[in-house]
DNA sequence: TCATGGACATACTACCGCGTATGTTGGCAG
DNA sequence: CTGCCAACATACGCGGTAGTATGTCCATGA
């Protein structure tokens, strides 16, 4: 290999982020423990250096990507769930635009589900355990999102449930389904990306929906 | 080690048996690939010898816990959606009953779903694509019992619901939600466990109830 | 009572993948 | 022109783990 081979990938990808979208297709491909260093290196035509050169461990590029994931979420939902409109309408809104999202940045979600799943069992260094605990306030928040608007609107007999965090969650579990089976390529007309926004979003207000 | 301290565990756990459930326990915790054999091995309070004597490979041991997880959920819920009663009461059936037994059967339930979202990327020797093939034949069939009854009931104007596929990932994503955070020892009462199956089941009806 | 095989334990190998220590280069500042 | 540093590449060391080869014990039947 050419020493002088610097190319700067022209576009505006700078070191780290690069090396971030490169982790998170390898991770959503094969997962975290299957996916080594090497690989991330290998899809950036680099090696370990370059990787090592940004992140002092694969544990840190990994909460980085869930960072990143969380970011656009939270940035994406918080003016919806915290904006005007009743809340029958701001949770449609908002269930349309988590399912835009998730497809859109299929790669971070995958990877921010595996997360959740996996709480990283010996997050060894005390920064670690710190950035653990700050994804986890930050799903958390997330969630609390949602669970916000459903309260509203079951106290304006809109919605019914008996407890806000199982509502939440089933909630979630609706919309985050696609993520599971959802491929770039497969069909992916927007048509077709509509009809399961349009679906999904049904069924996650029917969840909750009051008769 | 003494040689002789061959208890066989009193109870009728045959060899494979007691190897499944140890196993079932350990992936649950750590994944599949975090786990090692002497993981395994240990909680048995034996070596690898004895995992190695009854099955080939630490992927052949996961499909196994996989295949038993799956037999459980075929077993209980296929009299149930091809029994008598309106698809409503079915279904309604179906929702308490796979609640049930995924509180029940928690460690074996979230292998299952590891395995999902798996694809054991590489399952290298024939037997192993076989068995792959098989697992994912069964889970499919078990979704197929769920649409079934989804169109059933669509015919019969209980449900509403454009794409039964949908239909059926939407109501199990609901219903599978609770293994990701439900825990033994949670507050157990049989009351607690009560509440998510009444509420979780109302979630997963009201998803495709017709209006 | 002796041989045979099942049910493990022990000891070992081979490999992979993380992290690190050390080069090598180009682009600045002075 | 020179020194210095960022941005990588290269080359290891080292631990952990899958799988194997072999040893040991017990039960059983002939």
């Amino acid at each position: 290999m050419v020493y002088g081979a610097r190319n700067r990938t022209s576009a505006g990808e700078t070191g780290r982020d690069a090396i971030v979208f490169a982790a998170a297709d390898c991770f959503m491909q094969a997962g975290y423990d299957a996916t080594s260093i090497d690989d991330v290196a290998a899809r950036l035509n680099a090696t370990k250096g370059r990787v090592y050169h940004y992140y002092r461990s694969k544990a840190d590029l990994f909460f980085d990507v869930q960072r990143r994931g969380m970011e656009i979420n939270l940035a994406t939902l918080e003016p919806i769930a915290l904006g005007p409109g009743d809340p029958l309408a701001r949770l449609t809104a908002m269930c349309r635009s988590h399912l835009s999202v998730m497809m859109e940045y299929l790669n971070f979600q995958r990877v921010v589900m595996q997360g959740v799943e996996m709480h990283l069992a010996g997050a060894t260094t005390p920064a670690q355990r710190r950035e653990l605990a700050r994804l986890m306030a930050e799903r958390e928040r997330y969630e609390g999102l949602f669970r916000k608007v459903l309260v509203e609107g079951r106290q304006a007999g809109l919605f019914a449930f008996a407890n806000p965090s199982f509502a939440s969650k089933a909630v979630l579990a609706v919309l985050n389904n696609p993520v599971l089976w959802f491929r770039r390529r497969d069909g992916d007309d927007a048509a077709s990306r509509q009809a399961i926004i349009d679906e999904f979003t049904a069924f996650a207000l029917n969840c909750v929906r009051a008769a």
